[in-house]
DNA sequence: CTGCGTAACGCAAACGTTTGCATCCAGTGG
DNA sequence: CCACTGGATGCAAACGTTTGCGTTACGCAG
């Protein structure tokens, strides 16, 4: 460590790449170190001459404050920690990336957590490593026990939940229940009245809103078309890359397989789109799919599903974030998107449906 | 804030949820913060009995040290920041994921920054806004220019490089040339004779040498098996869902189509595969498609890939950072992973090839 | 000319750890 | 009985900022 005592000896210009600090410039700039802080931070109390002077020198020992120091001495961190179940998975990636680009721009730092299976679980709630490490927690779809919920208390920050809803917290969620409504109206309307849907379970005992929410959806959609709706016409997968075929496949050898197929998700879509390409079922002609996301590969595939405005949900969740740091109480506490029906060539008439 | 004087005034159990510090901890304990300090990170120097008691009322106040003043008297941060171009791309998430998840195990947190246009690139190489926030920082694949592979020295932390080599600096890579001979040679071992590439550019001034590496390998590869290289054979396409659909739409309509097709990556591989797909071309019996990742949906599809191992790179990428971090020079200052060829259902003998 | 308000700046006390060094104390061998 | 050793512990100085408050110096109204 090369410490600059307080006698004035020359510095020479590029020498201490790393360590220089506060004193430093202030020592350059002939002023105090409060007001260098004061300068840099574009705080009042400082005058015009001696802000630029300031800036100059400090950009030219190109000199970065101490987040450590900082940290400490105004109480933050300027972080804000993101949780995610799984980025392999797409929704969790695209969610990630928008709420990082969201809080760079703010100029906060983004810090990442994995939560992928139940151990890992458990040791995230029984640590809580996010614990004084940051100012805002973003939980991002991530089912947990009752009892985590409440260790949630112990983190020292702000908690904002992304895609569901947890006890009182700030969330943005996606309306689930009117998700399955359209899709079970799109598909009706193409005149299809055995319709079946896919979801994954995670197996363990955790619950998560959106999840309960789409299938509670999807039953009232169905019951208020006035359409049967078999037990077997419900499907759990575990979760995989072959989640979706495997569930297409049980339902195709159902006695009396479905014409349309609501998916939880794209990705379980395009899987169960796979399947009937492997069997020779055309789609939509046969059998119609629709999933729910806005999944890139979904235009790929041309799969009929409901956008739901990922990068809206993430910069609505970063915003909170920001909002609850800053602002404290005054902040929107809940932020409920709409997706939006898009229409491609996996949805079509039922079979044995005219044409108007 | 609550600051409990040096008079012993008793404290209730879980009444300063946050704000408990050492002082708090060493108070009730009956010793000197310095004992507690090392009580609770392991040091030598404490009686195992005070350790004992030390820890206990830690944990009893839910106490956690404020890593910023530990990081600002210690003079480390105990993150790692990871660079990536596009977490939506299955590659940079899952290496992303990978990484995190050694660098937890090891507890360090993750800082995740994304540079995913020209734009954010200038922004990031300008400001380096990891530079002292950090220990290390690990740069994903990352293209970028050469006045900017410089500014890297002004960082104030440890440079590694994942999935591709930049100077000197320690990286993990996968022998991309090699890659692109055992893409030709298994595609040439089934009688093909016209192959073709397909990569995908970021329409910037950047090179990133897998990209350079695995085209070069691919031509070099094509001489050494005495197979003709035209130049419309080698395809590129910008980066997007459609990309190697595209790509695969024009090797198609050339007035001399390849009989095989060997693409950048397993997501242009399957969507060049989309193409076949619409087109109604059968795929191996009409044009084989091999790609490279490993990606999960390579599965699905019955894509053969070259499984280039990202979370084995991943975690040597990790290790290395830990390594510098805490040994300094000693350590490996590269590591080349071999890609295994996985043969599924894309590729097989060509057209008119006698079976045998 | 005096008093007063204000802008610009410096002082020094936090912020909560880590760690080199000093201190104390119980053994121990001579 | 006396240095002497070594383990356990405490003291206090960093670490590099931020910020409340005090001090100038200066301009202006009374």
């Amino acid at each position: 460590m090369v410490m600059v005592s307080a006698v004035p000896i020359p510095v020479e210009p590029s020498t201490l790449p790393g360590d220089v600090n506060m004193a430093d410039v202030a020592q350059r700039a002939g002023v105090s170190i409060a007001t260098v802080s004061r300068a840099l931070r574009e705080v009042p109390g400082v005058s015009e001459e001696t802000r630029r002077r300031v800036r100059e020198i400090a950009a030219e020992l190109s000199y970065v404050v101490s987040p450590e120091a900082s940290g400490l001495a105004r109480g933050t961190t300027g972080r804000v920690a993101v949780v995610v179940p799984d980025l392999e998975a797409w929704f969790y990636a695209a969610m990630l990336a928008a709420i990082q680009d969201r809080l760079d721009r703010a100029g906060r730092d983004t810090l990442l957590y994995q939560v992928r299976d139940e151990a890992e679980r458990g040791y995230f709630f029984e640590h809580l490593p996010s614990r004084r490490k940051v100012d805002a927690v973003i939980l991002v779809a991530l089912p947990m026990l009752r009892g985590e919920v409440e260790r949630l208390d112990l983190i020292r920050a702000d908690v904002i939940v992304a895609g569901g809803r947890l006890r009182e917290l700030p969330h943005v969620v996606v309306d689930d229940h009117a998700i399955a409504h359209t899709a079970v109206e799109h598909l009706v309307g193409l005149g299809h009245r055995r319709i079946a849907m896919i979801r994954t379970s995670d197996t363990e005992g955790t619950v998560w809103t959106a999840d309960v929410l789409r299938q509670e959806g999807f039953r009232s959609a169905m019951a208020a078309a006035g359409l049967a709706l078999p037990d077997d016409y419900v499907i759990t997968e575990t979760y995989g890359v072959r989640a979706g075929a495997d569930a297409m496949a049980r339902l195709l050898d159902l006695p009396d397989p479905p014409t349309a197929v609501f998916a939880y998700s794209d990705e379980i879509a395009i899987s169960a789109l796979h399947c009937l390409t492997e069997r020779g079922i055309r789609c939509p002609q046969d059998i119609s799919v629709i999933g729910v996301d806005g999944h890139p590969w979904a235009e790929l595939f041309g799969l009929t599903t409901l956008d739901q405005h990922l990068a809206r949900q993430a910069a609505h969740a970063a915003e909170m974030a920001l909002g609850v740091i800053d602002e404290g109480g005054t902040v929107r506490r809940e932020e409920v998107i709409t997706a939006t029906l898009v229409v491609r060539s996996t949805t079509g008439p039922a079979p044995g449906t005219t044409i108007e």
